[in-house]
RNA sequence: GGCCCCGUCGUCUAGCCAGGUUAGGACACCAGGUUUUCAUCCUGGUAACACGAGUUCGAAUCUCGUCGGGGUCACCA
């Protein structure tokens, strides 16, 4: 084994948000960093100038970091704490690539020194021509150097300036790749053809940058997703001529949707259409997507709006669309220790047992750091289980410090409903939180079951159903019990959940009756459903005046 | 279509490499129980080795074939 530092990377393409596929790469290039003591490096493929943005650079990074993945070597990006990310110690950058561009030009002008990379000036036109000709000979079409192909002539027209590209001139020999995953895998002599290294507007392909940059950089194991397998034999055969080594590879499987189909932007745009759809909607329903867009996008199921038009129209129509994004995750309420996770689980396992002989699932970011390995990686893909990843996010958030639960939940706040955070002092909202830390499975759900909190006293709307069976049938009546204990509630001092609670008892004790033949009466007072927190902190956090107030209410709108 | 990868409960998977398990777990689902309601929690249950050959005393595990799914075939990454 060689004693090299083991260098890991992720190099996403700033052209869109991180997705789900996107974070289960990041993580486990850098759980295999951490594990060898290794660094885990970032790398921006901003090499497509049309597509690439830096708003999305940037998103990225804060999505990383939110995630935990936190990255040696990089852009750097101040995380919450304020501790600095990313950095060059190693001063092997710049980390974007279209500031490498002399980089990629010195080697390139090598190969073609060295007669293993040329200039073609095929027009897109012609290259279209010469696809639909094999097609239509059911020949698979690679693009060779002609035969009579003038290298001299060509060099003289792209240093005169003639606008072309660079190909690869492809090696003849098979190519096995020794995939960590996978095994050998082999591609016969003649697989490859002579692809493009350098387009004609200067940028190096993702081909070339990647091999160089991945050499330059020292990176030791290249961890991507299984639709790149097809990809590397091209990057061994650039690493040979370069005279580079080869990292390690190892492909992961790829993770879909429940249904099978590509989990892609595209299921949001679908969602929202449908709904718009059964609305009968001709125009555009938000002011953010003007009616002739609206009206395009609506007819065309290939279209897409952008990311915040989207959301807009989902709030606008009251329906959720699918997460795909970090973000979208991080909105809905999901923490990063439940994401994180998860994903580990799709395509990996520690292989372990807990105590109670049950298969270890529920881990840290610490322990995958500790436990992550290459060979228990698998090999097949993997379908994206919502309820599982939510099931995941209920048991971290239940388990949570009480206190951790609260900063975690202001955090949210202060992101998505800032005006919740001005509602309430400190011990309210501590209260508030010890409610619905046990009952809620998000974030975002928070607020569900202390709604009636938020709701004013003559706001509550009474369910029927719990009206009926709460308070009208029964004899005595649930009506007659919530107006024996208003006196008893008038008189609970100090109003808190614990003397409210006894208070309670002692009356249905005094009485011989069972809790819930006052408890119920009194929830669907406070709540107008026979569903709540606690009582006493239901009552408490309610204050002994709304409590009165809401029990007059009650009564006095099921009156007989 | 060419090339390549994959195939264990509905889903994620353990087991496979070094053949012998009542094929285990988690999520989901169903049925009970605990709780003043809800949530949690507890107990139990339904449910899988794609198919066919071969090797072997014995195959989820090894071999071959069939079928099925996926990836990839750009001046995108």
């Amino acid at each position: 084994m060689s004693t090299r530092e083991v260098v890991t990377r992720f190099a996403p393409s700033p052209t869109g948000h991180l997705h789900i596929g996107g974070v289960r790469t990041a993580l486990f290039c850098w759980a295999w960093a951490k594990k060898n003591q290794g660094r885990f490096l970032l790398r921006v493929e901003d090499t497509d100038q049309a597509r690439s943005s830096e708003s999305s650079t940037r998103g990225i990074l804060k999505d990383l970091a939110w995630l935990g993945i936190d990255w040696d070597e990089g852009p750097e990006l101040a995380d919450d704490e304020g501790v600095v990310l990313g950095g060059d110690p190693r001063s092997v950058g710049p980390f974007f690539q279209a500031k490498r561009l002399e980089i990629y030009t010195q080697h390139l002008n090598e190969l073609i020194e060295k007669d293993c990379a040329y200039p073609a000036f095929d027009t897109a036109e012609e290259l279209a021509e010469l696809r639909s000709a094999a097609e239509a000979k059911k020949e698979t079409f690679r693009y060779h150097r002609a035969e009579d192909y003038d290298r001299d002539d060509a060099i003289a027209r792209m240093n005169a300036g003639e606008s072309c590209v660079v190909r690869l001139r492809a090696p003849a020999q098979e190519i096995v790749v020794n995939d960590c995953v996978l095994g050998e895998v082999r591609f016969g002599a003649g697989e490859l053809d002579d692809f493009v290294i350098r387009k004609a507007d200067g940028y190096p392909t993702y081909h070339f940058a990647v091999v160089v940059d991945d050499e330059l950089m020292g990176v030791t194991h290249v961890l991507r997703g299984q639709e790149h397998l097809m990809n590397t034999p091209r990057h061994q055969a650039l690493q040979k001529v370069l005279g580079f080594g080869t990292p390690s590879y190892a492909h992961m499987p790829l993770i879909f949707n429940a249904d099978g189909s590509k989990m892609s932007k595209r299921d949001k745009d679908k969602a929202a259409r449908k709904a718009c759809k059964a609305a009968g909607l001709k125009d555009s329903p938000v002011a953010c997507i003007d009616d002739a867009e609206f009206t395009r996008w609506m007819g065309d199921k290939r279209s897409q709006l952008a990311s915040d038009q989207l959301s807009w129209l989902g709030r606008e129509m009251g329906v959720e669309l699918p997460e795909i994004d970090v973000e979208d995750f991080r909105a809905s309420g999901y923490v990063p220790e439940a994401l994180c996770n998860y994903v580990a689980l799709l395509g990996w396992n520690p292989g372990m047992k807990c105590e109670d002989g049950t298969d270890l699932e529920r881990f840290s970011m610490a322990f995958l750091a500790e436990h992550f390995s290459l060979e228990r990686i698998g090999k097949s893909n993997a379908k994206f289980d919502r309820a599982k990843l939510l099931s995941f996010n209920a048991h971290t958030l239940q388990t949570m410090e009480a206190g951790a639960f609260v900063s975690c939940w202001k955090d949210y706040l202060s992101l998505y409903q800032p005006e919740m955070l001005t509602r309430f002092d400190d011990s309210q909202f501590e209260l508030l939180a010890s409610m619905t830390q046990p009952r809620c499975k998000t974030l975002r759900d928070a607020l569900e079951p202390i709604s009636f909190v938020i709701a004013g006293d003559d706001e509550i709307v009474f369910d029927d159903k719990a009206v009926r069976k709460v308070l009208l049938k029964g004899e005595p009546s649930g009506l007659s019990f919530l107006a024996e204990i208003e006196p008893v509630l008038r008189a609970v001092e100090p109003f808190q959940a614990d003397e409210i609670e006894e208070a309670i008892k002692a009356f249905c004790e005094a009485r011989e009756i069972g809790m819930g033949k006052v408890a119920q009466p009194l929830r669907v007072a406070m709540t107008g459903l026979g569903v709540s927190p606690p009582l006493g902190q239901t009552l408490e956090i309610l204050g002994q005046q709304a409590v009165l107030s809401r029990i007059d209410r009650c009564a006095a709108a099921h009156a007989t």
